[in-house]
DNA sequence: GCCGTTTTCGGCCCGACTGTTTTCAGTCG
């Protein structure tokens, strides 16, 4: 994605955030959400879009009034609309606006009629007590406020899911051993594997919701209870992320587990989708839709499907959609394919040694790899220019080579392919010459340094790579670090375009700090038709366990097995290599 | 502000919990 997209779509957010303060339509509010959040998944540069009108309004929503403020914003580097905003919304407010409690009216209220204008100023009237006179501000409201810009201050916004993910795990493993639990697992986000998560989301029946519902909430780790009833829990963890319980009725745990999933656009596609048949979808089931008001299951109507959420999407006349598609990016129009799965990865083609900057000798490496049931390891150490990474030189990878074919002869099944992660350089060469790289049995080449290109050297420099007859795979193409740095925005189209015409695969890092390329990148190599490495980067025996993340990230990306290098037989993944260099298979 | 297998106008998802309230507004997911 590039930086105009990021940039666009933060305005359009920052705009419905100021539109609601206005008390503008919460339509027009929501509208301008959608906005962003196509922008956010467009993997093609917006500013390229902008002399066709036509196809910019072609995105799922955005209409005729967006694409003008987008051109607008292309053209001048400002949008109008914007600026009358900022004119009369302070900008400190939108910060207000992110506290846990704080909606859109109470922050209106605490700015007309609390002069609060940015966290400083509520922090200040907080101390003072100027605010306990306003309306429905009491000594709890005010109490949670104050709790909650604490834990703001502590927390990051969102948690990498190599950290949510065992978390949460934890909590469902001591919740299942709780007497009478009959389900739990985790929902939301973490369940759909986006990269990042908000907060855990855990779903559970029981034949006591009371006595689990109390276990919950009393766990090792629970910092603060925010909300304590028997259906729903809601508690801020020491590890600095809140986390949610559930507790349904067994009969409906298929709508609940639909409808705590999410994503919200999903959720609410699937409603309009059910309305349209006479139906009406909430987390109790699918229902008749009788014209009355009051929720059918509080008058004693059976839903139409509620145990398993197969059944819902079957009565939606749709087929089963796995979580991670469930982001209404067209899940609902295309028949979703048969996605990669885990199971289907048998070739780790991008890990370390203590060679370089790995934790394991090639034959602890070999052999873990063998462990897990791979049957091709690639060892590819840095090349002399990460020095920070101890990077071998000509010589020493020339050694390197003949050690890790030593190790290859003793070794009974697993193919050991000799390789390197090689730096491409900023102008795009690579770090060995090619009488070097052609010695090696595969080749990684991957951005280390210069990170902070612009466009048009990024993706002149990926580009290089992509082309060089003797690259097999780019590794991490962005090099971006999740919540650290951004990494480089190369024109994605037109890497991805040339990656299916080379034949060169692009690598989704399933390092949960890296997962680059990303589930919107992935998806454009599908529709291209391109290859796709899935790797761990393994420095260490713990960095196989990253493999689901990448995983999850390349099922985001609609990626399916055959599409996968890693997923090939020895012989295939021999072949593709032989074939690239023109010579015989090893 | 967006959108259309009823529609170019008139809709736009649904329920639980909290806090401050005597019947409900606000927030969240």
């Amino acid at each position: 994605m590039a930086t105009t997209n990021a940039e666009l779509a933060r305005l359009f957010r920052d705009m419905a955030a100021m539109l609601e303060l206005t008390g503008a339509n919460r339509f027009r509010v929501i509208a301008h959400d959608r906005v962003a959040q196509a922008l956010k998944d467009l993997p093609d540069d917006v500013a390229k879009l902008v002399d066709d009108p036509a196809r910019l309004e072609g995105i799922e929503g955005i209409g005729t009034k967006s694409a003008k403020k987008i051109i607008e914003y292309v053209r001048t580097g400002k949008i109008t609309e914007y600026e009358e905003l900022l004119d009369v919304v302070p900008e400190g407010l939108l910060e207000v606006r992110r506290i846990p409690g704080l909606g859109p009216k109470t922050v209106k209220l605490l700015w007309e009629q609390g002069g609060v204008t940015d966290l400083p100023s509520l922090q200040a009237a907080l101390d003072a007590g100027t605010l306990e006179s306003l309306p429905r501000m009491g000594a709890k409201t005010l109490e949670n406020i104050r709790a909650s810009i604490g834990f703001m201050s502590r927390a990051g916004r969102r948690t990498r899911i190599g950290k949510a993910m065992p978390i949460a795990e934890a909590i469902v493993e001591r919740l299942r051993a709780v007497p009478g639990t009959e389900r739990v697992e985790f929902t939301g986000s973490l369940r759909r594997g986006r990269e990042t998560i908000g907060d855990l989301d855990v779903l559970a029946s029981s034949t006591d919701p009371h006595g689990l519902s109390e276990v919950f909430r009393s766990m090792d780790g629970v910092e603060q209870i925010l909300v304590a009833g028997d259906t729903k829990s809601s508690v801020r963890l020491a590890a600095g992320l809140q986390a949610d319980l559930r507790v349904v009725d067994a009969t409906a745990y298929g709508a609940a587990l639909l409808y705590f999933t999410g994503s919200k656009p999903h959720n609410v596609a699937l409603r309009e989708r059910a309305i349209k048949r006479g139906y009406r979808l909430n987390e109790y089931g699918l229902f008749p839709d009788d014209g009355e008001e009051t929720p059918p299951q509080q008058r004693g109507i059976a839903p139409v499907v509620s145990a398993t959420e197969a059944s819902i999407y079957e009565k939606l006349e749709l087929p089963y959609i796995p979580p991670p598609l469930r982001e209404d990016r067209g899940e609902l129009a295309e028949p979703p394919p048969e996605l990669i799965d885990v199971g289907d990865v048998r070739a780790e083609l991008h890990a370390h040694t203590i060679a370089s900057d790995g934790r394991l000798t090639i034959e602890l490496l070999v052999a873990e790899a063998k462990r897990r049931g791979y049957d091709t390891i690639a060892i590819t150490d840095h090349s002399r220019s990460s020095v920070q990474a101890n990077g071998l030189s000509d010589d020493r990878l020339r050694t390197h080579i003949a050690a890790v074919r030593d190790v290859a002869a003793q070794t009974d099944g697993i193919r050991v392919l000799a390789g390197s992660e090689v730096d491409i350089l900023t102008d795009g060469r690579l770090d060995y010459d090619d009488e070097l790289l052609a010695e090696l049995d595969i080749v990684v080449a991957s951005p280390h340094a210069a990170l902070t290109q612009d466009t048009e050297k990024a993706t002149r420099r990926l580009l290089a790579a992509i082309e060089h007859p003797l690259v097999d795979i780019v590794g991490h193409p962005t090099g971006r670090v999740i919540g650290r740095r951004g990494g480089l925005e190369p024109d994605l189209p037109t890497l991805v375009a040339a990656a299916a015409e080379h034949d060169t695969a692009l690598e989704v890092n399933a390092n949960s700090r890296r997962l680059d390329l990303r589930d919107t990148h992935v998806r454009a190599v599908v529709e291209a038709g391109g290859l796709i490495a899935i790797n761990t980067d393994a420095h260490g025996v713990e960095d196989f366990d990253q493999l689901r993340y990448g995983v999850l990230t390349a099922q985001r990306g609609w990626l399916t097995a055959d599409r996968c290098i890693n997923t090939w037989a020895p012989e295939a993944i021999g072949a593709w290599l032989a074939r690239r260099r023109g010579v015989a298979a090893r």
